[in-house]
DNA sequence: AAAAGCCTTTCCGCAGTGCGGAATAGTTGG
DNA sequence: CCAACTATTCCGCACTGCGGAAAGGCTTTT
């Protein structure tokens, strides 16, 4: 039996993969829980956590009889927001965005064709997901995804985004409502999206350079309270004035 | 050959191994530096790399000619800072006082014999290292660390120290230091640290609790430039006082 | 330009590691 | 206590991961 990739380390793969569920999952999850998220055997998800729980990556709750990420999967984040340089300079500009509008403020990167929060300033509006460093979700449903895409050279968005509607029409996703929001974002310079990753959230957001980093400041909203008119009216407003104010054009 | 745990799966704590070697080190490193860091063949690391990278873990920088971890596994830590309801609430502190004495303040947690910053304001002053959430150190010579043991039940903290020292005297560490600072730390309610863990780096820490949740906020302190008298006096008064107005007793 | 040096990746024979079904152990609820 | 369910351990086995050697790639030196 010729295998396709013979430098790829199953048993490695496996055991990310272990991890990777539970960063998704809402809660902590059962051994059974684990082996179903990723068609892994109960006895095979047995002997991963228990390598993972040796290393100090997982442990096991018994008040919710499930196994948790530990805060020492942070570390592997470190570098990352270490050595991004944007991030102190951002800072402000997420903080006084989410005084004036009331609203969560996240900064955003990308990342193949993912978006990775790395900033996230509480506002006091509830939104149906909790946001924090390290959420992520597709780029062709988050507005900062669009909007780092619309800011792209325009040979790279060409290359970038048929990789993202290629992978979208893969997964059934809405391609052409993508590549309208993209347009849009194009012309407006800002990205609005409503309902399309999950029911009741979307966001608006304006892309953001720095020595060759590139990042885009979000605003997720609970499309269930804030309308589109305000969207798109009071909230853009606040956005690209804060960003032209402490960032510049 | 009988092997003490059949139930450890080595290829995938290799992998972990790279990672982890990557989150410690100060920059990107080369297929021999980790090699090199881990103890495992050139051969082997590049096979786990290649797999972490067709995974999107870890990229390659041609610039750089060395591999480094990309955001997505920040993901990791998502659930971490997610559950964790504290933040919020300790946030406006971290960023008063940071403004208030023009140092660098975190929010720390423990994680097993290690303390992880889970949140970092950025002072005007320089501490020597990048700090940034993720960012991780042992108990043993971290203010932050010692915080958080003082003020646990005096039961809990016997069995913790126990384990602490033991681990320090493995490493050749200064036992008879950390018992002092953590002696000190018990009778005035804030630790004191200076060069513990690194040359010309300190730090000061006051624990905090919230909902059965325990966490050390804490002022990292670049020894070369700030005295003892001042640490002491001006930021251990700052930290204390904010921390009794924002937080409570 | 060619050779030398160094590093990374791929090859491939091989043995022991990781696998997963079955058995055992542990926990909860009735 | 028994039944039901879940997690862990066992263990035979085969194929996966290993690592030294070879090949490939890149940079520096001559």
């Amino acid at each position: 039996m010729e295998r396709a990739d013979r430098q790829f380390v199953d048993a490695f793969a496996r055991g990310l993969a272990i991890l990777e569920a539970l960063s998704r999952a809402q809660r902590p999850l059962s051994n059974g829980e684990l082996s179903r998220a990723t068609g892994l055997p109960p006895s095979t998800v047995s002997r991963l956590t228990h390598t993972a729980m040796e290393l100090g990556y997982l442990r096991f709750s018994q008040s919710k009889r499930a196994y948790e990420l530990t805060p020492k999967n942070l570390a592997l984040g470190y570098p990352v927001l270490a050595g991004m340089t944007m991030l102190d300079r951002a800072k402000p500009m997420l903080k006084q965005l989410s005084e004036e509008t009331g609203e969560t403020v996240g900064l955003v990167i990308r990342d193949g064709l993912h978006v990775t929060f790395v900033e996230v300033v509480q506002g006091s509006e509830l939104v149906a997901v909790r946001l924090a460093t390290g959420g992520r979700l597709p780029v062709a449903v988050s507005a900062a995804g669009i909007a780092i895409l619309a800011a792209m050279p325009e040979r790279d968005r060409r290359l970038l985004a048929a990789r993202v509607c290629a992978h979208l029409a893969k997964r059934g996703g809405n391609v052409e409502a993508f590549k309208a929001n993209l347009a849009e974002a194009c012309e407006l310079g800002i990205s609005f999206i409503r309902d399309a990753w999950r029911r009741g959230i979307g966001g608006i957001a304006v892309a953001l350079e720095d020595n060759g980093e590139m990042a885009a400041i979000t605003i997720p909203i609970a499309t269930g309270s804030v309308s589109e008119a305000d969207m798109r009216g009071r909230l853009a407003d606040a956005l690209k004035g804060t960003v032209t104010t402490l960032w510049g054009p």
